[in-house]
DNA sequence: ACCGTATTCAGCGCG
DNA sequence: TGAATACGGT
């Protein structure tokens, strides 16, 4: 057993050490978060607390894998196995596979991912005739989601008059009857959508007493990562399953909880310790990540937010370099610049690839960075694009194993019913909804026994239904007595994919089928472990299955670790997805109003301040430099549109910054958009909030200027020069003009950025 | 059943 | 702009 203190600092350790009642630690950006996490679970193994008493929540895979790494290089893998550690959904899917059977629902339940529950939601829309532009799936699911978050289950939210309200208020008052019919489906599906595996949870724990007594008293050790992004159901459950012994850590940091829009609720950290008046609170402070000029210029953003936890980082770093500033004057010479700078760095410090990231706030805005560096040679990955087991084929193969292992999943079987074809179509699924419905049946059912249903199709079509089913039940009498490798093979095979997909020679078709290909080798690895395992002496009940393997990887987002060779590479991501990593050069770029504060974040100071966490979360990424980017024209939805300078730009302390006080970045007061070097203006900081929502300014008989512009006037543009109006369409703030200009020829232009000067 | 064209819409995204 | 989906024609 190592000494594990060693590696630690005093406040570290203190925290580390306290095991026994409720504690938080807080602990700042770069100050040793995880290091904590995982060395506190090995002091209690080392301890001689048993693994299985042990509780670990995380949020992400990436975490849990991580930290079980860590903590298995402490202490061996024999204990640290054997940790109850991995993220809510799917320690609790877990918990739900062995009690669910007292809700009715199966231990091999399908968990629906969010494109099942959209699907599910449009063909209710559909079923139920409603407009789908008013009842847009995103929203209507947005709303149930947050319903289920909030533990309110489709009963209460009907008789909850101030939902019954907002939804007539919003045009939407059947939106309750939605998420009656849809949580009825998802139990004739013997299903559950990701809210569910939480709310389940929850009713589990507050239904079964003997359920509850179990679980407190198994989880002697109740650890809560990244606790300041958890929602109200994960806050209960938690506070339920620590009820009995209190021994609870939760560990985080309120300056960056950035997950509120998916309904984190950043309150959850604020009042832990009026939740438990005995906690005892450890604050780590100390960065050891970032400069001293990153930290300060940090911990000066973050200062204008109101609602936060008082703490102090400092860091005993190198003052370091000043913060880059780069302004450019359109979006595309924004990535000219950026990997301008990059390759510039690389050349004078000798640099790899891997030392540096460009991180955005939207997906949309990766481009342009994508071409500049492209153009220059330099290597670099996206992050964040569309990951393994969302891709179409691999959902589809998945598909026909969810159906196998449990053949009421409906959206499986809708997936994979007539694919490849084999002439089961659209209006004949659309009768065994129908007769389904009517029965209150799963379409299984009715596929596997039309008659009964007395179903109104063809005979010929009756008959590949019955091929069709045969299929699945042999593939489902086969799940425990062939291993899952085999019956994957088989099911790949004979479902027809292979075949379908071998034949598109297309280099798309291709990489589809290269991708089957690699999940029956995830399959093979997954079913050879347990030879490993036997070989190890471990007791190996069964063989490893195909249900085995999709409980496995029901939950997994990611398939990252396939390709771990060529890691030298300039990354590209999201701010959200760079929360937890570190680079030692970060590029920051798009930092202009009404995207950085995104123009949705504007109407509320709450969601302002979880913009500006946002950027503190950025900001703190960097170790050795940061460079800030902006661009006074962008292109938005197909047209170049002015920007101006974020305000968060001016939260950074001038001596931070490499420019001088008089090339500060541009105010765009409104009153002329050229020349004159001194932009800065005492005014800015105070701007309201109110200010900023143009839209508003724009609404018709608010503002007449734009109106006034008529098909055929000539007219000046500040960038384009003189041209001619060849239409108008839109109202208000969507008004737009079709320009031909003499330079640059014909450009669409919104009319409340355009700016336009009238000539005759 | 399938394909090309029209239309629409646009935030960050864990599991 | 461009991706995703709906629709209408063959």
């Amino acid at each position: 057993m190592k000494n594990i203190f060693q590696d630690l600092n005093k406040e570290q350790r203190v925290a580390v050490e306290h095991t026994d009642g409720p504690s938080m630690v807080i602990a700042g950006a770069g100050s040793g978060k995880t290091r904590v996490l995982t060395y506190k679970v090995a002091h209690l193994l080392n301890q001689g607390v048993d693994p299985f008493n042990i509780l670990a929540l995380t949020f992400t895979n990436k975490a849990a894998r991580e930290m079980k790494e860590r903590i298995i290089q402490l202490v061996g893998t024999g204990d640290a196995r054997n940790v109850w550690m991995g993220t809510f959904h799917s320690i609790f899917a877990r918990i739900l596979r062995i009690e669910g059977h007292r809700l009715g629902y199966g231990s091999n339940f399908s968990i629906y991912d969010t494109e099942d529950s959209k699907r599910l939601i449009n063909n209710i829309i559909k079923e139920q005739n409603l407009d789908k532009k008013v009842y847009a799936p995103n929203y209507v699911l947005g709303r149930i989601s947050g319903a289920k978050i909030n533990l309110m289950d489709d009963k209460q939210y009907n008789e909850n008059f101030e939902i019954i309200q907002a939804d007539k208020m919003a045009g939407k008052p059947r939106i309750g009857e939605i998420y009656t019919i849809y949580n009825k489906r998802l139990q004739s599906a013997d299903a559950m959508d990701f809210d569910d595996l939480l709310f389940n949870t929850y009713i589990l724990l507050e239904n079964f007493p003997d359920v509850l007594h179990k679980y407190q008293h198994k989880f002697h050790y109740v650890l809560v990562d990244e606790y300041q992004d958890t929602n109200h159901v994960q806050y209960m459950i938690i506070r339920k399953l620590a009820a009995a012994n209190e021994n609870i850590c939760v560990v985080g940091d309120d300056a960056q909880s950035i997950y509120g829009f998916r309904g984190a609720n950043i309150q959850n950290i604020l009042s832990f310790q009026r939740d438990y008046p005995d906690t005892i609170v450890f604050k780590l402070e100390q960065n050891y990540r970032s400069t001293k000029t990153i930290v300060s210029a940090a911990n000066g953003i973050i200062v204008n937010n109101k609602e936060q936890i008082f703490k102090e980082i400092w860091t005993n770093n190198d003052a370091g370099n000043k913060i880059g500033l780069l302004r450019a004057p359109t979006d595309s010479e924004e990535g000219n610049m950026v990997a301008g700078s990059i390759f510039e760095h690389m050349m004078n410090n000798q640099l790899p690839y891997s030392a540096f990231a460009i991180l955005y706030r939207t997906n949309a805005q990766s481009r342009a960075f994508e071409e500049a560096l492209r153009r220059r040679n330099i290597k670099y990955r996206i992050y964040g694009g569309l990951s393994f087991y969302k891709r179409k084929e691999i959902k589809d193969l998945l598909a026909y194993f969810r159906l196998a292992i449990n053949n009421r999943d409906e959206e499986s079987l809708q997936r994979v019913i007539n694919y490849p074809a084999r002439g089961i179509g659209k209006t004949s699924m659309e009768n065994v909804v129908i007769a389904a419905n009517a029965a209150g049946v799963s379409l299984w059912e009715v596929v596997s026994d039309p008659k009964k249903y007395s179903l109104q199709v063809h005979g010929g079509i009756i008959s590949r239904m019955g091929s069709f089913t045969t299929m699945i039940k042999s593939f489902s009498a086969q799940l425990k007595s062939r291993d899952a490798y085999d019956l994957a093979k088989h099911i790949a095979s004979s479902s027809g994919i292979l075949k379908d997909l071998y034949e598109d020679k297309t280099p798309e078709g291709v990489s589809r089928y290269e991708n089957i290909e690699e999940l029956l080798n995830a399959v093979k690895d997954f079913t050879d472990q347990s030879i490993a395992d036997q070989e190890s002496g471990e007791v190996q009940e069964d063989l490893k299955t195909l249900d085995g393997f999709m409980a496995d990887i029901a939950l997994l987002t990611d398939a990252d670790d396939k390709d771990k060779e060529d890691t030298n590479h300039v990354s590209l991501m999201t701010i959200h997805a760079a929360k937890g990593l570190e680079f030692p050069y970060v590029f920051v770029v798009g930092l202009e109003e009404n995207l950085f504060p995104s123009m949705m974040s504007l109407n509320s100071r709450e969601d302002l301040e979880e913009e500006r966490r946002l950027f503190y979360v950025a900001v703190t990424r960097a170790m050795k430099q940061l460079t800030l980017s902006y661009a006074d024209n962008r292109y938005k939805w197909g047209l170049l549109s002015p920007s101006e300078a974020s305000r968060f730009l001016e939260e950074i302390n001038e001596n931070f910054l490499e420019r001088p006080m008089h090339s500060r970045p541009k105010v765009n007061t409104g009153l002329k958009s050229t020349g004159s070097s001194g932009g800065f203006t005492p005014s800015f900081g105070k701007r309201t909030l109110k200010k900023i929502n143009k839209t508003e300014l724009s609404q018709p008989g608010y503002d007449t200027r734009e109106d006034d512009i008529q098909t055929g006037m000539e007219v000046e543009h500040q960038r384009f020069g003189k041209g001619k109006v060849v239409s108008i369409e839109g109202y208000g703030g969507n008004r737009k003009a079709t320009v031909f200009f003499q330079k640059v020829g014909q450009k669409q232009l919104l009319l409340k950025f355009a700016r336009l000067k009238v000539l005759k």
